[in-house]
DNA sequence: AGCACGCCGACT
DNA sequence: GTCGGCGTGCTC
């Protein structure tokens, strides 16, 4: 080799190690996808993307073979030496300018994909409103310029080309209704390989900011002399003159008009501004507004004196926030002793440092009432967020809450995962309420815990509040983990409402009863009723009878779909499934003997409502329930009505026990303890503690003595006894129970749900997975057993619960239980069973 | 979660 | 013989 030869060869070398050496600086972002996969894929990062991407910040990628999703960036990091860069598809599109989330967001996901046992894609998934996940969908339109009538085609691929062609695009979903398949997408290929139709993805932004119409004079007209030519041309049109009239006079001030409102003033209809636009006189303009509404909330000065009690545990409370030690606090304060007085104090001093605050309820606490409170003490500071909020006006809550805009949010679980730029304070109120925990889709989450692992992340005080705080919690409390902080009394000085249980048994065996009402509950409802006072009547069950029987064959009307009995609805005469929404309309007729002998068996709120209104005709009875509260604002005006004392006596399911303060409730009836009594769950007895102090509560807010009846065929129950002493003493009694059969606090449950259409199989494979998971855990596993309604949605359910150490490692028997599940589908005949894994299930 | 591919039974 | 059903595996 020459000398010249030998330059040009190392220059060679210099050139492909600078190549290689560019190829391997290329960056690649992992990539989180609301899918319950695997939650790392890479894509490459271009050179200009490179300049402003950053972890937390949402991108486009397309995924599989065509779909294309919102992906969230966890990492941005170099290709490793030696990958095929060619492995990598690009990111498509980035959405944000700034991150959506920050790097706690992320180690908050990670952390609950790690306990929960699912992927952070189904955490994020969970956890951003629809409309900051735009992804995409197939669409199918004609093939241009085809003259598809005159093509010979089969019955489908008529039907498909007259729909295409009258309505432009479908759907796979429209394709699939039209044709009556399942699966269009085999036939649909075809046609597009003839040359019929085209696919293609639309990525569909589901997030449309609401906008306002408005109408002005255009460019054009705004002169006298084409005005003047213009009204001469509206001579024959009263109406058009009249509204170009309006606009004009609008114009003169600077302004344009709302259309809507200024048509239904001058009543005209939407015609006669389409008119004046098609003219060119007038143009429309539509401005951007705000969704959420909230004026007319000016903060109002601190008008709440805190008693000495109150006092004492707000410093119990501050003191414990200011150590280092980040624990949690416990304030446990019966109903009525102003735990909401305490909390407005506590957001108060955090909003004064310029911090932001988390406020999580139940579901069904988040009521007018508490919204009211808190925005009387922070005015337009305050956010909501809950499921009766559609996901736009839940996307404009993210943005606010990012921009400050919002400082307080009053939120539901799903509020855990607001985007808060610098949060100070997360308070918990009822955190004993199961409704934190999420039961289906995955992460099965329980909000409260999330919140408790998250301020201890942030290193931020966060306080749970109870009545009848879980036991889990308390116990944390009384071992030190968390700061424990009482209120023993009332805010006011009221009694206690006072407590009586009613012995069905012996009203019966009297003949006092009509069979929901016993002689004691109807004679206290008519003397409420009497000193014009408002009753709340409490029954844990919709509809008007749970079941029908016949009472020549016996036979019960069941789902089809669910191994339960179908609940008849008077008012729509029908019978339905409250698992899966089933209904059928055989009501008077056995379906097996053809009888006319169904009987109506047990007790719903519809029926309690219908007896209540047929005892008390000059009053007026409602009913709040699932069925009567599916409407937008259909528990609001129930609420609303109840406040005004339209309404006498309230008849309703858990919703009712919860959040409702009213001052002229002076009586609560509970129709029947004895279904919460003896429900098979160990954690029944609190349930039904909890479930009963909390109705209770609604009785006697003010100055009116309250009272509460509860009516039971057990009136010996333990639990009953419990009610009238105070929580430590419920505690102790329940406690022990715990302890011997080693449930929560005192062990960690972990169950382990099977789901199969075939009875059979799920049967035989329960067994087989059973002997599996037996060698680890031995005498800690219990199951399998069916669940509670063994068949839901022609799903058979069966179960396992893991008890196990408080202390074992979380991750370790995840891996423990990820190596049994991928054992039993190396071997199962099928790969179809699915094994759901829920962690502190409730 | 989609989506494609491939293996089987029920129809032309 | 093909059509279309369901089960399986992959997705950067």
């Amino acid at each position: 080799m020459g000398k010249a030869e030998r330059k040009r060869s190392y220059m060679l070398k210099f050139l492909v190690d600078l190549y290689q050496n560019q190829s391997s600086m290329s960056l690649l972002a992992e990539v989180i996808l609301p899918l319950p996969v695997k939650s790392e894929f890479d894509y490459l990062v271009s050179p200009h993307q490179a300049a402003t991407l950053k972890p937390g910040m949402r991108v486009l990628v397309s995924f599989g073979k065509k779909k294309i999703y919102t992906g969230l960036v966890k990492r941005i990091h170099e290709a490793p030496k030696g990958s095929k860069i060619d492995q990598f598809k690009h990111i498509e599109d980035v959405l944000d300018q700034q991150p959506l989330l920050q790097e706690q967001h992320l180690r908050l996901f990670e952390w609950m994909a790690k306990y929960y046992a699912c992927t952070e894609g189904e955490v994020f998934r969970a956890a951003l409103p629809l409309g900051l996940k735009p992804e995409s969908s197939t669409r199918i339109e004609m093939a241009p310029d085809l003259d598809w009538q005159s093509l010979k085609l089969d019955d489908k691929e008529y039907l498909a080309m007259e729909a295409l062609s009258i309505q432009g695009t479908l759907s796979f979903k429209d394709v699939s209704d039209i044709w009556d398949v399942i699966n269009p997408n085999p036939r649909l290929k075809a046609m597009e390989a003839q040359g019929l139709i085209r696919l293609f993805q639309e990525v569909i932004d589901t997030y449309k900011p609401k906008v306002k119409a408005f109408l002005k004079l255009t460019e054009a007209y705004q002169d006298e002399q084409k005005l003047q030519e213009a009204f001469d041309s509206l001579s024959r049109s009263a109406n058009q003159e009249n509204l170009l009239m309006e606009i004009v006079a609008a114009w003169f001030k600077g302004q344009s008009v709302p259309k809507t409102e200024t048509l239904k003033r001058l009543e005209l209809g939407s015609q006669i501004a389409k008119a004046l636009i098609e003219k060119g006189y007038v143009e429309q303009e539509d401005i951007p507004v705000d969704r959420i509404e909230f004026h007319g909330y000016k903060a109002r000065l601190a008008d709440v004196v805190l008693n000495p009690e109150q006092q004492r545990a707000i410093s119990e409370i501050k003191e414990a926030f200011l150590s280092d030690t980040w624990k949690p606090v416990l304030l446990q304060g019966i109903t009525g002793s102003g735990k909401t007085h305490l909390y407005i104090d506590l957001i108060r001093e955090v909003l004064d440092q310029g911090k932001q605050v988390l406020y999580l309820l139940p579901e069904i606490t988040l009521t007018k009432q508490i919204i009211e409170r808190i925005r009387t003490a922070f005015g337009g500071k305050v956010g909501i967020y809950h499921s009766r909020f559609n996901d736009q006006e839940r996307v404009e809550i993210w943005h606010r809450i990012r921009n400050r805009e919002f400082e307080v949010v009053v939120g539901v679980r799903s509020a855990t995962f607001l985007p808060f730029q610098d949060l100070g304070l997360i308070v918990v109120d009822e955190e004993h309420d199961q409704s934190f925990k999420q039961q289906e889709p995955s992460p099965r989450y329980n909000a409260r815990d999330t919140a408790v692992f998250y301020a201890n992340l942030l290193q931020i005080p966060i306080l749970l509040g109870s009545a009848t705080p879980s036991l889990e919690s308390y116990t944390n409390a009384v071992a030190g983990k968390y700061h424990l902080v009482e209120l023993h009394q009332r805010a006011v000085a009221t009694r206690l409402p006072v407590l009586q249980v009613v012995d069905m048994r012996m009203q019966k065996k009297q003949k006092l009863t009509n069979g929901v009402f016993s002689s004691v509950l109807q004679k206290e409802i008519t003397e409420a009723l009497e000193r014009k006072e408002q009753v709340i009547l409490f029954q844990n069950r919709r509809g008007y009878a749970p079941f029908l029987v016949c009472e020549t064959c016996g036979h019960v009307p069941s789902c089809v779909n669910c191994d339960i009995s179908l609940t008849y609805h008077k008012a729509k005469d029908h019978l339905r499934c409250h698992y899966c929404g089933y209904t059928a309309f055989q009501t008077q007729s056995c379906e097996k003997c053809g009888n006319f002998s169904l009987r109506q068996s047990g007790v719903g709120t519809e029926k309690i409502a219908e007896i209540t209104t047929e005892l008390f005709p000059n009053h007026r009875v409602e009913r709040m329930d699932l069925d009567t509260t599916r409407s937008k604002f259909g528990y609001q005006h129930l609420i609303q009505q109840f406040e005004l004392g339209q309404i006498d006596v309230l008849v309703g399911t858990q919703m009712v026990s919860k959040g409702l303060d009213f001052e002229n409730v002076t009586l609560v009836g509970v129709i029947s303890a004895d279904q919460m009594l003896g429900f098979p769950d160990f954690r029944a007895h609190e349930q039904a503690y909890q479930m009963l102090m909390q109705v209770s509560g609604r009785a006697g807010r003010s100055h009116k003595l309250g009272k509460v009846i509860i009516q039971t065929h057990i009136p010996d129950h333990p639990i009953l006894g419990l009610l009238e002493k105070d929580f430590r003493t419920f505690y102790d009694q329940q406690l022990p129970e715990r302890q011997v059969h080693g449930y929560p606090p005192f062990a960690r449950l972990i169950r382990i749900e099977i789901k199969h259409p075939d009875r059979e199989f799920i049967e035989t494979e329960s067994r087989r997975l059973h002997a599996l998971l037996a060698p680890h855990f031995g005498v800690n596993l219990l199951g399998p057993d069916y669940a509670l309604v063994a068949r839901v949605r022609n799903q058979y359910r069966m179960q396992y619960l893991l008890k196990v150490s408080r202390r074992a490692s979380v991750a370790q028997l995840r891996d423990i239980l990820q190596g049994v599940t991928r054992a039993y589908y190396e071997a199962a005949p099928q790969k179809t069973l699915r094994i759901i894994l829920d962690v502190d299930p409730m």
